[in-house]
DNA sequence: GGTTCGATATATCGGTTCGATATATCGTTG
DNA sequence: CAACGATATATCGAACCGATATATCGAACC
């Protein structure tokens, strides 16, 4: 997954590792990836082929090492990009997420839909938890699992405005237009109130 | 810090490896753990003497290796829980909270404030890259930090409730009742204010 | 001028965790 | 009773984390 990102990110510009490791914490995700993983996986990303080192502006000892990526690494970044089977974990979706205009509105959805249904059924076990557990549960792993599940509600709220603002896209781009107004766009919505979560979400998928 | 995890459930009472899989994810932070991690580090703690098996109700189906914690293992328990010096990442502070009521009103608010310090500045991070940006990021990217944005800012408000809620408790201490962690206090929305971080901060833009 | 200091930059080591998978038993249902 | 899904334990290799070592750069400070 780390290979996805940083290919990502040195398909906009190349960079050295120091540079990758700033743009994931920060823009991308903004989750902390440690040079333990970093470095390596560029070096391995290096002797497979799919980025290689730039030696320009080197100057004055400068030891930077910048990397650019190559056409085989344009095509291990797009294979990695389409292999959403394994997705699980947060990070992963974001990653995915940061990349989405390199998919095609279809995968889009589905890949939102997808992690949809994930966090409905976390949420789903989150609030079994909570109600079937008579006075078993101490303060603070309540207040755990309240936060839990409200965030996950509020996740889940957002995933419903991009899906919508996706579904905009696609229905103009495909179909013709028939009764689909779907005004606002990305704006706030989908107020959700359905917290009774047994067994709904239709159309389920064997993947 | 899954042994500090494992260590905490098991101290409530005595368990198998598939239960504490299920209560790890469900109850504790909702946080998946891989039985690839789980039973190798339940064997450690084994060998380690800090749990040590039960044989009880074995007599016929008999796969069940139920652990129980020893008084090594509690003494383990509490150094671990103690050594909150490395604590970045989101499920060891996750796990903390859970044995919160091992640990003594101050001890807490040290925690808590030293999460709510890091959220800060991870906010101001991701804000100042939202604003510092001119153009740079695509639609998606940007969706992906002002949601991180929005949760981070709702995590921070809950901390304040939390923490608020500890220093009541603190405040009237003194007297040994075993105070019962102010019930009053975990239902959200409090005042947040008090940001030592930045000054460019609240840009209340409506989503 | 020198030197302390923090940010930049690369690298590696040991240990932990993940994801997938293999195996077997139990309980239910058709 | 066979099929099936949930329970239960286990292991492997690869990925990943946290800490640490090293070195250079640009300022700041006396």
């Amino acid at each position: 997954m780390l290979e996805l990102a940083i290919l990502g990110l040195l398909k906009e510009r190349s960079m050295h590792g120091y540079q990758l490791s700033k743009r994931l914490t920060d823009t991308l995700g903004f989750w902390r990836v440690s040079y333990g993983s970093l470095y390596p996986t560029l070096r391995r990303l290096d002797q497979q082929g799919a980025v290689e080192k730039v030696f320009d502006q080197v100057e004055v000892g400068r030891r930077k090492n910048v990397y650019r990526i190559t056409e085989k690494g344009e095509k291990l970044f797009f294979e990695l990009l389409q292999d959403a089977n394994t997705e699980t974990g947060e990070d992963r979706f974001r990653v995915r997420l940061a990349f989405f205009k390199y998919l095609a509105p279809e995968a889009r959805i589905r890949l939102l839909e997808r992690r949809r249904t994930f966090l409905e059924e976390r949420l789903g076990t989150i609030e079994a938890s909570l109600s079937g557990d008579r006075d078993g549960t101490d303060t603070y792993t309540r207040a755990l699992m309240e936060h839990g599940a409200e965030s996950t509600e509020q996740d889940i709220a957002w995933l419903d405005d991009l899906i919508q603002a996706e579904r905009n896209i696609a229905g103009r781009a495909t179909t013709k237009a028939k009764g689909k107004p779907a005004k606002g766009g990305t704006k706030r919505r989908s107020k959700r109130s359905t917290t009774r979560t047994k067994g709904l979400r239709g159309k389920e998928r064997t993947t």
